[in-house]
DNA sequence: ATATTTGCAAACTATTTGCAGTTGT
DNA sequence: ACAACTGCAAATAGTTTGCAAATAT
């Protein structure tokens, strides 16, 4: 049911290989290389039929465009550079939160980021801002 | 410099009267009982000044479109019901997340939302969706 | 052969901005 | 009086969709 053009992999590549969760324009450019003239429409439709059948998972951030990562890995959270702007995994999880919500109310599950820098704008620059060895 | 029109005082009244972050068009709705005819831009040109000036602070939910509080309350975090998809503050916050962070990292921050149901879609349906039982 | 997929352009939603007229001080 | 503020309409950014042509099976 489902083909397997160009496009389709192009794009799955390029999310597999960045190893972090990418926005839909950083896919487009990376998947260009693999299929030329693909077209930012064709990202945002396969981008949603991947989420769907569960091969993606969409990372969203607060006040962020919304990011895709290879699905599958469980439950995790993120990290966002202040640097360099990119975002991280994070396998760890503070565990259950139930006990910070005012009570009455009912915690099913929780969303976390961490802002802070990554290990490279630290190392580049030893603390003042670090846009520039980031080539973001 | 900062004029007092009719316009901000009724944008100004109906966030600080909701007592939970409002989206733009919640406040739209709710300040054009003081100020009639009041535009969508004027809105968001209040919203933003009284963010920067300090008197609101901007709620940032993951994929949700922003919300604004009254500011000035310190660090917390917020809670977003299921059934109604209200979100209200909470004051509790896990601590110092460093421990989380890969290594080599530094955590400076963090954002948390809690995900369940408010103790109104708890009370009103038992536990089954209770869209119905809030006024949302 | 034909149903799916693609690229393009137009539509859409949330937010911002230019401008001419209105209003607070 | 006059700068700040307002409403409107047009602009913008990100994402979605209609459609005719291209392509995978």
């Amino acid at each position: 049911m489902e083909r397997n053009t160009r496009q389709r992999s192009a794009i799955r590549d390029a999310i597999a290989l960045a190893a972090r969760p990418l926005l839909p324009l950083e896919v487009l450019d990376a998947a260009q290389a693999g299929a030329p003239g693909l077209s930012i429409a064709t990202v945002y439709r396969n981008l949603r039929a991947m989420v769907d059948e569960g091969a993606l998972r969409m990372v969203l951030l607060p006040g962020e465009n919304a990011r895709y990562e290879i699905g599958g890995s469980g439950h995790h959270h993120h990290f966002q550079c202040r640097g360099c702007l990119k975002v991280f995994e994070v396998d760890a999880c503070p565990g259950n939160l139930q006990h910070l919500a005012p009570t009455g109310f009912s915690v099913e599950d929780h969303d976390l980021t961490l802002y802070g820098r990554c290990g490279e704008c630290l190392g580049a620059s030893g603390g003042t801002t670090a846009q520039t060895a980031c080539e973001h």
